[in-house]
DNA sequence: TCGTTATCGAACATATTATTCATTAATATT
DNA sequence: AATATTAATGAATAATATGTTCGATAACGA
């Protein structure tokens, strides 16, 4: 890709991250984002088509980016699915985010934050499918398997969205041993 | 108020709800909405300052008749905070969401359910807070209240949303049950 | 019946979105 | 370093949506 497609895209980017963590998605204008992002208006629409699609983009890359995010010490290709800590993929999550991802944490707490937390429940989702045998104990007979990820699933959503409320004031470690109380 | 009012109020009302359970709120115009509820443009805003204030007072009206709607039997004010089913107001809502509420269902379910879900849950943390002590026995005592009371308003409306995607085909006694057993 | 009030409808001002195109500048390739 | 390619610019423009105004008309309550 251009360089020049590279920096108006990231531009952009910045400009509506900076935009949404401020004010309501629906009250943001393209021309406030092109104003911010200092880039003309011709320019936004060879890149997205509309702001929705922008949206789409903007959570394709903060979700891939967290979901399939190589490992940062060896040059393993080592994401979230096929980390070291079988154990407690959630643990790395609430680390991942407590220490790499201003972005994101910026917009999981803003007004704007359903709009996020629905793309990210849908990682979360496969996430916890791939780990359902670590909760095989805990789930009584009765409950639905679908019915049951959906609970596990949006347990750690709701947690997380607790614990960045409370500015993360409790260590990675803490809030997943809640998480996992809870389920 | 005058009859003309509730006329009008009640035709935007359902060409609203109508719209909603087709398409995204931010896609909707006020023009399609004065075109389905057969009235001048002057005429809705003289009702109504703009959609989001008609999304608000659509939500007000929807979630008071709820939460202190008057009993259907005898002519006390008994609503779901002060009923007979002290045990189970969760059951409660469960029936009557399926019996009296088909707006409620059809909007719950819809493409905007977010928009709904974050008014409903504010009735809902109420009526969890009100009846906490029924749950004591269950938390484990690390747990935050605040954060106890979180997990189970969110339990309680992610089992309603699953119920409501399946059609309700389960009883509100079994999928209170099914809540029960989670929390 | 009569005074009041809501609705109508069409016009209007404003704001926002999305497109077009000729010009200029940056980039990749050789 | 020269060249062909591609992206960005900015200003103009069409299209769409929002919100307001006002005189005329019809429905309402008392």
């Amino acid at each position: 890709m251009d360089r020049r497609q590279r920096k108006t895209r990231k531009a952009i980017f910045e400009a509506f991250i900076t935009l949404l963590s401020k004010k309501h998605y629906n009250n943001i204008t393209v021309e406030e984002i092109i104003n911010l992002a200092d880039v003309g208006r011709a320019t936004f629409y060879a890149h997205f088509e509309t702001k929705d699609f922008l949206l789409k983009d903007l959570c394709t890359e903060l979700f891939d980016h967290l979901f399939h995010a190589e490992s940062d010490i060896d040059g393993n290709s080592a994401n979230l699915f096929h980390c070291n800590m079988k154990a407690s993929p959630f643990l790395h999550l609430f680390q991942h985010i407590q220490e790499n991802d201003n972005n994101l944490a910026k917009l999981l707490l803003s007004k704007n934050n359903e709009l996020f937390l629905e793309y990210f429940k849908t990682g979360v989702k496969a996430l916890v499918i791939e780990h359902l045998p670590d909760f095989k104990e805990e789930r009584p007979s009765i409950i639905p398997e679908d019915f049951w990820v959906n609970h596990i699933t949006s347990t750690f959503i709701e947690t997380l969205r607790w614990w960045l409320e409370r500015r993360m004031d409790l260590s990675p470690a803490k809030i997943n041993e809640y998480f996992l109380l809870l389920v």
